[in-house]
This record gives C-alpha cells, structure tokens and sequence, in this order.
DNA sequence: GTCTATATAGCGATAGAC
DNA sequence: GTCTATCGCTATATAGAC
C-alpha cells in the first residue's frame, strides 16, 4: 500500500521549508531588533534579510509585536546559562564565587547581552511587560540562586550574611562594575580583554569576601 | 533723539518671542524624547506640546537630530549636581560617604536621569557620539570626583585603597544596587520609598567600609 | 516670524496571481 | 504556501499666505 502523494513534493507547499523559513524569519529578527531597536527595524529589512517575502513573514508572526516578542523570547533562551550554581559542593568558597563571576561577567558583557539589554531598557519606557518577562526568567534567576548560596554559607559559617538578598544584589554589582555601564553607553566597542576582566573579576569578589567574611 | 521703532514691536516680529517660544520647544522636546523616545517622538507631537506651529520648530532647529541634541544637553546640564564633593574636610570619613551616597541615590533614581539613561542607551546601539558626551559630563566627573576623594583618605590613612579609580567605581556600583536595574527595567513604577532607599543607601556604605577599611 | 496646506517617502499590513 | 504590487497611514521637511 503505498503512498505516492507524501513522497518528496518536489516544489509545492509543505512543512519542512516552513520551518526553515521561520528559523531565517526569527534569526534575521533577532539580529535587527537587537542591532537597530524596534522602530529601527522594519518588516521589509526583516523579509530581506531572511531572504524571504514579507508576507512570508505575516504568515508566520501575526504582527510586527508578535514577532519582536518571538524574537528577543528566542535570544532570551539562547542566552539563560542554565548551569551555573551547580558546582557549589565540594569547592572551596573563594573558588566558587570566582567562578560564578567570571560566568557572569562574560555574560553580561557580550555583544549580543549589552544589545538585549539596550532593546529591553528603550522599551521599558513606553510598555514594560517584555523587560518583566525578561528580568524574571533571567536576571532573577541569578539573584535567587545567589542568595540560596550565600544563605547557605551563612549557614555553615563560610560568611556573616544578615540580609541574604541583598548582599546577592551587590555581588552582582561589584561584578557588573563600571565596565558594564561604559560598555551600554558605548563608549568601548568591544568587550574588555581577558587580562582586564580577570582583574577586575578578582578585585570584585575580592571587595565582597573582605567585606562579608567572618 | 528718540527712537520709536524700537519701542514694542506690538505684534511683528521681533526677538522677545523668539526666546520664549524656543525655550517652551525645547522644554516640549526634553518631556517628549524622554518619554517617547527619538523615533517615537514625532515633530508635529513637539510643537504641538510647545504650543507651536511645526515651521516654527524648524525655524529654531535645522532638523531633527539637532533638535534632539539640544534637548538632550539641556537635559544633562540640568541634572548636573555641581557642588557632591565639597562638604570633604571637617566631618568624619562615613558621613562625608553617606552623604555622597545619598544624593547619588536620589540623583540616578529620578524619573529624569532613568528616562535620559534609557534613551542613551538605546542611542549608543547605533550612534554613540551623544552617549559619550553624557558620560564624560555626568558619570566620568563624578567618578574622578570619588577617585580624589579616596586617594586621599587613603593618604591620610582613614581608608586603604590601592586602586582608587577601581575604588570609586565600586562605590558607585554598591550603590546603584539592582534597584536602579529594576528600575530601568520598568519593574517598579516609582522611586523607593524614603525608608527602603535609606535601607539600602546605608548598607551600601557600609560593605564599601568593611571591605576597605584598615 | 508665524501659520495652514502640501510634497515626498517609508512604514505596517493586505489583496490577488501562481 | 509564496511572491509582486498596492492600500492607508504617518513621518520629515518645505512652499506660499498673512
């Protein structure tokens, strides 16, 4: 019993060049919106960019918003380091802490971060439900899993922490330093160089350890 | 000897109104560019604001951009806080801080200074030319200022800080706090409250202490 | 010098051919 | 399901009356 229809249709319409299509869609849109802003982009250089018709693009994303969401959702999930409050156990603190902020710093100061974080912010002034959405599924993610590990090496005597919370807020402020700041403004056009973030790393957690150890 | 043709022009045109009405246009374009954005901000929606024909815009402002410049220096001058770093000499080292902090505190968490943060940014991801002119006149200043100020208690040994630059740069980020984030994010609506920004203002300063006193 | 009215261009979104 | 061509709208910037 064989099914002649489903085989192989040479140029007509199916799903598999869908998918293709939307992945270009959404990747030619996460580039423009994170490059160019919101009003910056227009669904014409989105089409063109993916190499598809614009109307391509209406069959796939309702609308210009529909699509914006779609995007920075997509580059949200492609940025989330799921992994990184999990070699807590056996390490020693100063270790751990290192290396949390060493995550943490490249993170934030990558390209498409600081450009994330520019898109977020313009639009927060006008409709804040996308940078909410943002702000809960990453950067407070960190901020609890932070303060779950500062609660427990209060615990067990590692750190004098009364306020959990916020000490995790400014260990991640001592991270962010100044250089996340220069960088948004755009006054460096690339992110600092190995030697310089290691060092500003170190003095980071160093300030921290100085100023929350027993 | 008189000279009638210069005593009140009764309705022509003369220079007077000029002043006023560029004042009232540039007052129209700071509300609006903050708010709205640069693309979201059209110049009808200015000089509609200002009480003013569009014309009248463009004769004041070649174009936009020039009128989004001066919107946006007029701005920044207006926020300047001049006089952060003169009460130094007399009173002990953590209140000279604190006081420091304070202001700091209220300054970035204004409505205003949020809203200019946010159209900088989202500026500098295209063209950082005006980005870096704010910080060199607003953030870089103040940094100095910090950098001084450290420099010499560390002299005078009430601190010890062997990078002071790297210092004041910490003592920034303590305390702008994930408050100021949130906040450019739109996560909250209005500045904290009087009691929770003192909260946070005080233990700012104090891990800033604990880390770099002798 | 200021206003009403308009030229020109680019945007988001849609209709109809294949 | 995809494309070319177009509608309707709004923006910046300008021309002509007073």
């Amino acid at each position: 019993m064989p099914m002649p229809d489903n085989f192989l249709p040479a140029s007509g319409p199916g799903r598999p060049k869908d998918l293709a299509k939307r992945k270009a869609i959404l990747d030619a849109a996460k580039k423009l919106f994170l490059i160019k802003g919101y009003d910056g982009s227009s669904m014409d250089a989105i089409a063109s960019e993916a190499g598809v018709s614009k109307l391509t693009v209406y069959s796939h994303f309702s609308d210009k918003e529909t699509l914006f969401a779609a995007a920075i959702k997509a580059q949200c999930t492609a940025q989330l380091p799921e992994k990184l409050f999990e070699q807590d156990q056996s390490a020693p603190l100063e270790e751990v802490l290192l290396a949390i902020a060493h995550s943490f710093y490249a993170l934030i100061n990558s390209r498409e971060s600081l450009a994330l974080h520019r898109v977020m912010m313009s639009m927060a002034a006008q409709n804040s439900k996308l940078p909410k959405l943002f702000y809960e599924a990453g950067p407070q993610r960190l901020l609890s899993g932070m303060e779950d590990l500062l609660r427990r090496a209060d615990q067990t005597g590692k750190l004098r922490i009364s306020n959990p919370r916020n000490a995790a807020d400014q260990f991640f402020c001592l991270i962010k330093g100044g250089c996340n700041f220069r960088l948004l403004m755009g006054l460096e056009h690339e992110p600092p160089a190995e030697e310089v973030a290691r060092q500003n790393v170190e003095e980071a957690v160093s300030v921290f350890l100085r100023a929350f150890r027993p």
